[in-house]
DNA sequence: TCTGGGGTCCTAGGACCC
DNA sequence: TCTGGGGTCCTAGGACCC
């Protein structure tokens, strides 16, 4: 039996939202910011394809997307309304009785044995877009990284396969930045390397590649090359390994006094919604960024796991009084890593607090 | 006009132990 | 006075993704 991977993945899914309850928005350059405040700081985290053509990108600040295209419509995030859609796609991929992998607010993995994978991918798309209104693309391919890269050729709305047969005749030329897993820096750094395309890290000199990334990172990036990798598809979702909430100002903060008063509050509504999560945690964390933009986190580790507000609160403030706060701060993130679940099978759990 | 917020995973390097 | 290896655990930070 033809086994297959099938990633799938909406067009424009925030936008796509936003346009469905307001469809005066269709055809405008809608863009949905991280505040709708174009004034302030923050970034796209969609846009539509008529705000495209003036140059805007997900991930660009929002002031600068306000300055190719004032006329856009600038919209703050709602997302109760993107996780209710969200959960609509997911129960349509479930529906089609293969193994669906969730990967995202607006992706997922299915698994696909048989033949004709292309036919699940048209009968994918109809049953989303009839029961949610809203457009996806899909990849097709023999491992996962693979099918993920053959969504972007497949998009918008269309479908597209890359296996062992077509990849390198079809993705050889790419820059290695198209790969699933390969950012900007590990793209520079390969370039450093003289290794431009996908077919150059491919055929790429295992020695040299073990010299720059280390043992295993160099021989999984030449293997990212071919597209190889894993297929397991798998509908069980691990339990969260942390949570946690950061915050930019809009202007940076050295007051210190104003920092603590955020660090204690912050690490009390995590001790309410971590309850309500029914999880513990085990260490907390401080994130600060500095001005312009260098981060930096201290943890401390808790006696026992806790969601005792107090205990988080002072471990938070513990972590806080390890920084200088010398510098404006423009960034303040409290996260805590949380405690195995019984359903971590065979995770060891973290030692149990003993109280003789 | 600088660069969000939610995460995950990997690794370098120090501490400590045998 | 100088100095081996191996192993584990922990922290901070880097890189990446949606």
């Amino acid at each position: 039996v033809e086994h297959w991977v099938l990633h799938v993945d909406l067009d424009q899914f925030v936008v796509a939202v936003e346009v469905l309850r307001r469809p005066e928005l269709r055809g405008l350059p809608v863009v949905v910011g991280t505040v709708g405040d174009p004034s302030r700081r923050g970034v796209v985290s969609g846009c539509s394809y008529e705000a495209r053509t003036f140059g805007i990108r997900s991930g660009m600040a929002l002031r600068e997307a306000h300055r190719r295209c004032p006329q856009a419509v600038f919209l703050p995030p709602d997302f109760e309304a993107y996780r209710d859609a969200s959960r609509r796609v997911m129960a349509a991929l479930r529906d089609s009785g293969h193994v669906v992998e969730q990967a995202g607010w607006d992706e997922a993995f299915v698994d696909l044995r048989g033949t004709e994978p292309e036919h699940l991918a048209r009968d994918i798309q109809t049953a989303v877009r009839d029961r949610t209104g809203l457009v996806c693309s899909v990849g097709i391919g023999d491992t996962k990284v693979r099918a993920k890269v053959a969504t972007a050729l497949a998009k918008p709305a269309g479908v597209f396969r890359l296996s062992t047969d077509n990849w390198l005749e079809v993705m050889g030329e790419y820059p290695p930045r198209r790969l699933w897993g390969i950012g900007p820096r590990t793209a520079a750094r390969l370039a450093a390397l003289g290794i431009h395309t996908v077919q150059a890290l491919a055929s790429a000199d295992p020695v040299a590649l073990h010299a720059e990334f280390g043992p295993v990172h160099g021989l999984q990036l030449i293997a990212l090359g071919k597209g190889e990798g894993p297929s397991t598809v798998t509908a069980e979702q691990p339990p969260p390994r942390s949570h946690g909430h950061q915050r930019t100002f809009d202007v940076d903060t050295a007051d210190a006094a104003a920092l603590e008063r955020e660090v204690a509050s912050e690490a009390r509504t995590l001790a309410g919604e971590l309850a309500l999560m029914a999880r513990t945690a085990t260490r907390v964390v401080v994130v600060l960024r500095f001005a312009p933009f260098d981060t930096h986190a201290h943890g401390v580790v808790l006696e026992s796991p806790t969601v005792d507000a107090d205990r988080l609160e002072a471990a938070a403030l513990e972590a806080l009084g390890r920084f200088s706060l010398d510098r404006p701060v423009r960034m303040l993130g409290v996260r805590a890593e949380l405690a195995g679940t019984d359903s971590d099978l065979g995770a060891p759990l973290p030692p149990a607090a003993s109280t003789p």
